[in-house]
RNA sequence: GUGCUCGUAGCUCAAUGGCAGAGCUCUCGGUUGUGGUCCGAGCGGUUGCCGGUUCGAAUCCGGUCGAGCACCCCA
């Protein structure tokens, strides 16, 4: 009897040292983005901003959630994101939300429910901000990712909207000196022509006969015909080629749209590629399709294209839209890996004040607001007391001007302006400080 | 979701069944209040976690968590 108690306890015994010692993770997928890498972001942030501010597109900020059904009824039923990838979480009141897997439809939203079409047509958005998918994480590929997106809504489908969304995305990546991009592009068609397109296809693959075809393909069949187009195995390759081509069986007015939208393209001598394989993964998407790839990268690092439907699958009347979205952890990863260089997110400080002796520390904070007033930045190590431990860190901190405070200095109403370069010296009155400073400065 | 590879100090890596180590970083010191170089010391780990085999496990086995690769899909 006594026994099995004893164990009980210390097995307890040790759970609590367990959980003392456990270190948590960030959730799979998931991930910190530390102030050493926040200088790449900062210029992610900054060209953006620019770039949107230049081709005039307003920012706009969504909730992080959103009620699941607007990205079930836009991105389409039948899609991974929708079948499995989404994070869904019921509310006490038992509402449906799900973390956001993607930005248009949010957008689309706040534009049906603020009614936005107010502001005049066309109106052009951009937003900055993290997404979430349940997936398997890879590199460049995670649970929670940010992207920037572009969206044109309203003024029909006029193509000059298309050609603009693809310049603006790619006009910020270049901005951020990535070389060597193409753009894939192609058309799937509206409504009419994309489903007499895909039975088109399905005939010719059922025709083949099911058991020619791989396994994906033939649940692709069944499920998302245009993904056929997009199968990777070997022995699919030749019936691929030999596969009916959208683009051969667009309606006059979508061929006419395309054709329109090249012609722009051509007009800003951008490099891209016609690839009538393009189909893009979610439903919403009609005419224009692209994806921009950079060389050596597998993944595309932005993708868009035009929604003239989704107004209407989120309940309003039928508004003609465009957009993109860029994935930043994908770009940063390039960034890094081609080191470019970007300047710190933070400022370089100017002067280090060192303090001896507690009435020096006690004027410390004070004499840095004087600095502030003045528009010079300079840090400090208020936790180190020794003079050495000061200096160390200034000259770590790469500051033109150590400031030293010591027992003396405040007797005297003083303090020494050290040169870090040179080592010279010269006691000033405290009052004169900030100026001095500022002087040596220029 | 399927198949595979990898997890040792904050970082880069040693130790391959027998005492867990080095370099870098970080902190402090090298005699009154003066940085970088140099010298010295210290901090940092129940080897991701849980279990099994063994006299003995960082090492072998199983599970799990995480990272990555190829699929699936995608930013």
């Amino acid at each position: 009897m006594f026994k099995p108690q004893k164990k009980k306890i210390i097995k307890k015994a040790k759970n609590k040292k367990k959980m003392k010692k456990m270190l948590f993770q960030s959730p799979k997928g998931m991930h910190d983005i530390l102030p050493e890498e926040q200088s790449y972001w900062e210029k992610i942030r900054k060209v953006s901003r620019e770039i949107a501010d230049f081709y005039n597109f307003s920012r706009i900020d969504t909730p992080i959630l959103e009620t699941a059904e607007i990205f079930e009824r836009s991105i389409g039923e039948t899609t991974d994101i929708v079948e499995k990838q989404m994070f869904i979480l019921k509310t006490k009141s038992g509402d449906r939300l799900a973390l956001r897997p993607e930005g248009t439809a949010p957008i689309i939203r706040a534009y049906l429910q603020h009614g936005l079409s107010r502001t005049g047509h066309p109106l052009k958005l951009y937003y900055n901000g993290p997404m979430f998918r349940y997936e398997k994480p890879q590199a460049g590929r995670y649970r929670q990712f940010n992207q920037i997106g572009f969206e044109i809504i309203g003024s029909d489908d006029d193509p000059i909207f298309d050609a603009q969304i693809i310049l603006v995305t790619y006009q910020l990546i270049k901005e951020l000196k990535i070389k060597d991009l193409t753009i894939q592009i192609n058309s799937i068609g509206c409504k009419n022509c994309r489903s007499t397109y895909q039975k088109k296809l399905q005939n010719y693959y059922n025709k083949l006969g099911l058991n020619k075809i791989c396994k994906d393909c033939q649940r692709r069949l069944m499920i998302n015909p245009l993904r056929l187009l997009d199968c990777k195995d070997k022995n699919c390759e030749e019936f691929k080629e030999q596969a009916p081509i959208i683009l051969d069986n667009l309606c006059n007015s979508c061929n006419n749209h395309f054709k329109v939208t090249l012609e722009f393209i051509d007009e800003l001598k951008l490099p891209y590629n016609l690839n009538p394989t393009l189909v893009r993964g979610l439903d919403y998407y009609n005419k224009t399709v692209f994806e921009i790839f950079t060389e050596g990268v597998e993944v595309a690092i932005a993708s868009g294209g035009r929604y003239d439907y989704l107004t209407e699958m989120l309940g309003g009347r039928k508004i003609a839209a465009v957009g993109s979205g860029l994935g930043i952890e994908r770009i940063v990863e390039l960034m890094k890996d081609r080191e470019i260089v970007v300047p710190p997110a933070k400022s370089k400080p100017k002067a280090f004040l060192i303090h001896i002796g507690e009435p020096a520390k006690k004027q410390s904070l004070g004499l840095i607001e004087e600095f502030r007033k003045g528009g010079i930045k300079i840090i400090e190590s208020l936790g180190r007391d020794s003079l050495k431990s000061q200096l160390r860190i200034a000259d770590k901190e790469k500051v033109f001007f150590a400031l030293i405070l010591g027992q003396k200095e405040v007797f005297e109403e003083s303090i020494i302006i050290r040169d870090m370069r040179s080592g010279a010296q010269e006691t000033v009155p405290i009052r004169k400080a900030v100026e001095e400073v500022k002087r040596r400065l220029k």
